[in-house]
RNA sequence: GGCGGCGUAGCCAAGUGGUAAGGCAGAGGUCUGCAAAACCUUUAUUCAUCGGUUCAAUUCCGAUCGCCGCCUCCA
């Protein structure tokens, strides 16, 4: 059975969805004001083997995945640039879903922006004035968190201790509010700003955390599954989202909450303030292939830290090759007819150790580890011709599981060539047979040039892309 | 100051009260005209250190050292 750590509750606990067979799933996206890390893209990764792995269990999807697109910053910078919010954040959305399809993700059913529902946040801040969770000071809208005892639930902040709380920040807000730690749902905005919309409480601009309170609530209801994000989302942003949402409603927000832990890279977190950062884009110019990247940010689960290294990335660049190798072998392989027992208890041993340890808060360190264990085995069984059509079959179908939620085997090759090149390939293996060597390590080296890796097995030859 | 995480082979790392998954890199070998790919063998008497509990600890408890994060915009 499906297992989460959920940080609400800090135990790890059974899933089951709160309506029937239809999850209900919410993850925060990015902020749309430059390009995406591959800090960012391991949460995201991750958010997609979550939706992958749910579908593989037999339910159904709701996903959301929301794009921040308005904030201070995307503000101020749009501003800056006399131009508008939209035709700043435009390029930068579009590069985001090209990362994100380059790295192999499914896109969730419902992506919406925060700029595109504005009138929904402000249904929620009359709710919440209308029944004191809110109040207004100096045209602004904040957040009453005194009359919200259950504040910090999520993440177990204890105000009493920290920085803020303690004296040892000064609490630099210029706007007057009952409390320091009350966060504006609404900033006041006046008629010469460029960016504001009119609300019956005044023109003005939404906060930080209102969007994802809307946004998820007007998808997938006031009370929903699954809410993920990276894990310095969890305070403030998620502990306000549960604040507005259970405020506005009385109802339970989210049922389970799961937060991605960061890269670092030197021992040192990645983030785009510290400057120490790649970008897929960066990886890609370099020459490392999108499976490798994806590889790299799933082999080792999601509430771990992962140490980015290039020798880790190189290494999953050999990993993802000699997986992608392996599927054609298997496919390639010519079989009698029929069906040999061992190879069946392979293939269904190494389909229960990975759904064991995917159940098992999606335990990617170890389901890779029962791919890796198949391809072992089966690579044996290759090598003593043991396979039988049947198997083959099995074996395939095995490997369409693991894809199914993983993503690492890359597309099947059908790729054609060109006659030209074929006919190299011919003249290459009568070049052999009648023993002139130099002349078949000519054509070989000729189309390793370009690009064509030939190799030989005593079924004839292969080729690949380099 | 408050809260949380981590320290396992050259690197990335999983894991458990009963004696260390997996990947990469390295070494030797098989196969091959040579390659490539694949396969086989091999690489931690040991899991930061020191104590304690236990028949038994890497795994539980305590202390120490080191590293990281959140509390402030970032996934």
């Amino acid at each position: 059975m499906l297992k989460f750590h959920n940080n609400l509750s800090g135990q790890t606990e059974e899933f089951t969805p709160l309506d029937g067979n239809t999850v209900k799933l919410y993850i925060c996206g990015p902020t749309v004001w430059n390009f995406a890390h591959i800090g960012n893209f391991r949460t995201f990764i991750f958010g997609d083997v979550l939706r992958r792995y749910l579908k593989f269990k037999g339910y159904d999807l709701t996903h959301v995945f929301n794009l921040t697109d308005v904030d201070d910053r995307i503000i101020n910078e749009a501003k800056k640039a006399e131009i508008s919010i939209d035709e700043f954040t435009a390029p930068f959305i579009t590069a985001f879903w090209e990362d994100f399809d380059s790295l192999g993700n499914e896109r969730p059913e419902i992506t919406p922006r925060a700029t595109e529902h504005i009138a929904e946040m402000i249904e929620i801040i009359e709710k919440l004035l209308a029944n004191g969770h809110a109040y207004q000071s100096e045209g602004s809208i904040y957040y009453r968190i005194s009359a919200f005892p259950e504040y910090g639930k999520l993440s177990k902040i204890n105000f009493a201790g920290n920085i803020t709380g303690g004296g040892g920040r000064v609490d630099t807000d210029k706007y007057d509010k009952e409390n320091a730690q009350d966060f504006a749902l609404w900033k006041f905005v006046d008629e010469t700003e460029p960016t504001g919309w009119d609300a019956s409480f005044g023109r003005g601009r939404p906060g930080w955390h209102i969007e994802c309170s809307a946004m998820s609530m007007k998808y997938l209801g006031e009370t929903f599954d699954i809410h993920a994000g990276g894990i310095d989302l969890q305070f403030p942003h998620h502990e306000n989202e549960i604040a507005q949402s259970e405020g506005a409603t009385g109802k339970l927000f989210a049922k389970t909450w799961l937060h991605g832990e960061f890269l670092k890279i030197d021992d040192v977190t990645m983030s785009k303030s510290k400057g120490n950062f790649f970008t897929f884009r960066d990886l890609h110019a370099q020459g490392y292939s999108a499976l490798a990247i994806r590889y790299l940010l799933l082999s080792v689960p999601y509430r771990h830290q992962l140490n980015f290294t290039f020798e880790g990335l190189q290494g999953a660049e050999s990993t993802v090759k000699r997986l992608q190798d392996f599927r054609r072998r298997v496919a390639e392989y010519r079989a009698e007819t029929g069906l040999n027992g061992e190879v069946e208890r392979i293939v269904l041993d190494a389909l229960r150790e990975f759904e064991t340890a995917m159940n098992d808060d999606l335990n990617t360190s170890v389901a890779l580890s029962a791919v890796h264990n198949l391809v072992k085995e089966i690579n044996v069984a290759l090598s003593n011709d043991a396979l039988q059509a049947d198997d083959k079959d099995l074996i395939l179908e095995a490997i369409s599981k693991f894809d199914a939620v993983l993503g690492i085997f890359g597309k099947e090759n059908q790729e054609m060539l060109d006659a030209d090149i074929e006919n190299l390939i011919a003249e290459r293996q009568e070049a052999r047979r009648s023993r002139n060597f130099a002349r078949s390590d000519e054509i070989r080296d000729s189309l390793a040039e370009k690009g064509i890796i030939l190799e030989d097995t005593k079924d004839g030859v292969r080729w690949k892309r380099r």
